[in-house]
DNA sequence: GGTATTTATTTTAGTGTCTAAATTAAATGT
DNA sequence: ACATTTAATTTAGACACTAAAATAAATACC
């Protein structure tokens, strides 16, 4: 229950220094110690045993800075060369594989196409074993060492245990990932929501700080949601917390890809739009259980310009996100949604039902505060965000390991 | 974003030892030691702080104990008569004052029958001011000074900002009620869900140790709940997390207090059971938009004891807990769900339709490891949760004022 | 009954971390 | 050249914690 401090000030406070360079780059020893409260001659003891360590290099004196009167200030800042991590992005028929540096920067990305719903566990771990592998040898040519993995997936995780128990991109369940990569590259290896990696990333954005409970919302070929308060993300018992796809809107409605009926993501994913939409429109041909980019390019475009029956179809699928969104804040109450994903791009068609659907379901006093906003979808933010989340989570034992 | 910490240890160290004692009662200084992780010499200076401050007091030495070989331990305790807090509970029809010492045990309770629906916003301050003024000079009898006044309402508060935005029990709506009382009685006044004050004891009982994402629902005429993060309540943006009752079930079904459809609430509460039943059973007379307890305890006899219609009206309202019970694991994936208040009486009624839903409405995966479990009624549960909160919050200006 | 043993509490000595203030460093302005 | 300004470092001192030693107060054993 109750479990004070010891003194453990001056990791945290190196911690914090950290994360203050590599969230904003090179910073001066004086900000450093007005950012994160702390006076600076703590940054010069902080900052000179980081420097010892390897882990920090000031900036040349003459690298061009707005200069007034008084000494200059020197900049520190991380080095990328100190660490580097591997961040795999696991997503259907994909495999992405991204090295970031010390600095949080990303060095080195590749892209697999992979038909990953034909992968037993063994070969999904025996796939992955040999390109990190391949990945591994090129990054410590010009890294010190790899302090981390991160495997960065959509569906369910056990982020504590490091176990996969669910995802759309597989058809097996429940396996031991962490553990298995873990001992054969002799780091360790985080299992992460692809949704709380984004997330993280967005939320050390500028123009999405001060807004302490802020909740993400991912449209995309499933629909992956964050809910970060004072920027982490909360997990919940076994880390299947926030699975906004699979809340309710319907009783009985429509089928979704789970296997049960009326989620959310029953209405409002892609495989739903295009499902919906092809029993009704003339479509491109694929699989349209999995429909492809341009395929739900050209069904958006379509409800954009207005073919009432797509246009009928994203406002359903509004009218959905609109009933999750209103459960989302009546328990939630946030400050911010941000809705992104691959499927903003149909956000445009969506949004009017989804507000109607939200005042018809709210008392305005539970609408609360809440800012909805939409924001343009990168698809490199998972790795960003798993590289982030990584080194944040291994600094600690970089730091004690090297005294 | 990064706050890191300055040296608060003493401070934090010492409010570990005052909730120590506060939920153990008696502790020798070795246990406090480790129970919280902090050297016994540590306890010993601080403990010679509070009792010059005469915060705690040591027993009597003769005071029967548990002895074995060695010297025996010296029991430090919360000296009750440091300190009190009035803690007045705010719910439709009845307003409940009571006195807690600074050890938190209740020293006096009174209930009050008040048509709260009938007031204007100032007839209630007045109302409040003229209680507690009473309750006060009784209170400082005995004990050396007030430290904190708690409301604890049923409905929507911010706490932050000490604003009712909406109550169940009164007709007008965004009172700043904190800042008026605060200012009246010269101490910290808190504004707190009654929910969240329920869940605070539970929490603390050694039963429900162990889970840190706990999810209390309470039944009763509207439908409350409280999520404790760690042992925290989660309150969001302004307060208005956690309104289970108007999460929805049904898209355009059932009309709810609250003025919109479909909410759980309008199934579950119960004024929701009450209403479905008086269409086709006979009951007792009464307000049947308030049915009282003997009115409720009627139907659900009937209900429990076979009767056909009664039964079928318990398993929708279960089964509409069921569907919103889906969506808390969905999104918050709790470790535990206690579900308490007065509706408790029905929830046998209730409990296999709500266990069907939760099955039709997810797949076993998303259901994850967690635990549902009522728990009996305690209606003190309320004030005696708010005077808890309320020491814990002003515990720390007292001890920096009496430095 | 006296002494050893056990356990609790207090005292002592020493360490780590922080800050304010003083000092040193490195620039610009006049 | 010298005053001014701002940054970084050094110094001196305060605080809080712990381990170990000392003291206190009981029981166990002979």
């Amino acid at each position: 229950m109750a479990s004070p401090s010891h003194d453990s000030s001056r990791l945290d406070n190196t911690l914090a220094v950290i994360r203050t360079l590599r969230d904003r780059g090179p910073v001066a020893r004086v900000d450093l110690g007005t950012l994160n409260g702390i006076s600076s001659a703590t940054v010069t003891s902080i900052s000179a045993e980081l420097l010892h360590q390897g882990l920090i290099t000031e900036l040349p004196p003459d690298t061009p800075r707005p200069n007034g009167r008084g000494r200059p200030k020197t900049l520190i800042q991380l080095a990328p060369e100190a660490a580097c991590v591997i961040c795999i992005k696991l997503s259907i028929n994909e495999l992405q594989l991204v090295v970031g540096d010390y600095a949080g920067q990303m060095q080195h990305s590749e892209h697999h196409a992979i038909d990953t719903l034909a992968l037993t566990a063994d070969e999904l771990i025996a796939l992955l074993e040999e390109k990190i592998a391949e990945v591994r040898s090129t990054a410590l040519a010009s890294h010190r060492r790899l302090v981390g993995i991160c495997l960065a997936v959509q569906g369910v995780v056990s982020s504590h245990s490091g176990t996969l128990i669910w995802s759309p991109a597989l058809r097996f369940r429940n396996a031991p990932l962490s553990a298995l990569l873990a001992e054969r590259f002799d780091c360790p290896v985080l299992l992460e929501n692809d949704a709380n990696c984004i997330a993280s990333v967005l939320a050390a954005q500028p123009a999405y700080a001060g807004y302490p409970n802020l909740v993400v919302i991912m449209l995309g070929y499933g629909i992956g949601m964050s809910v970060l308060i004072d920027g982490v993300p909360f997990l919940g018992a076994n880390g299947s917390a926030a699975e906004f796809g699979h809340s309710k809107y319907q009783p009985g409605g429509a089928l979704c890809a789970c296997g049960k009926r009326g989620c959310i993501e029953a209405y409002t994913s892609d495989y739903a739009l295009y499902r919906a939409a092809s029993d009704v429109i003339e479509l491109p041909a694929g699989d349209s259980a999995h429909p492809s980019e341009p395929q739900m390019q050209a069904l958006t475009q379509l409800a954009l310009q207005g073919h009432p029956e797509a246009v009928r179809i994203f406002a359903e699928a509004g009218r959905a996100l609109g009933y999750g969104m209103a459960n989302l804040l009546a328990l939630f109450n946030p400050d911010l949604v941000l809705i992104t994903g691959s499927g903003v791009r149909g956000f445009t068609a969506m949004h009017d039902a989804m507000q109607d659907a939200i005042s018809e379901a709210l008392v305005t006093e539970l609408i609360g505060p809440t800012r909805i906003a939409s924001c343009p979808w990168d698809r490199d933010m998972t790795c960003l965000g798993g590289i982030a989340i990584t080194l944040q989570a291994t600094d600690p034992q970089l730091l004690m390991g090297s005294t």
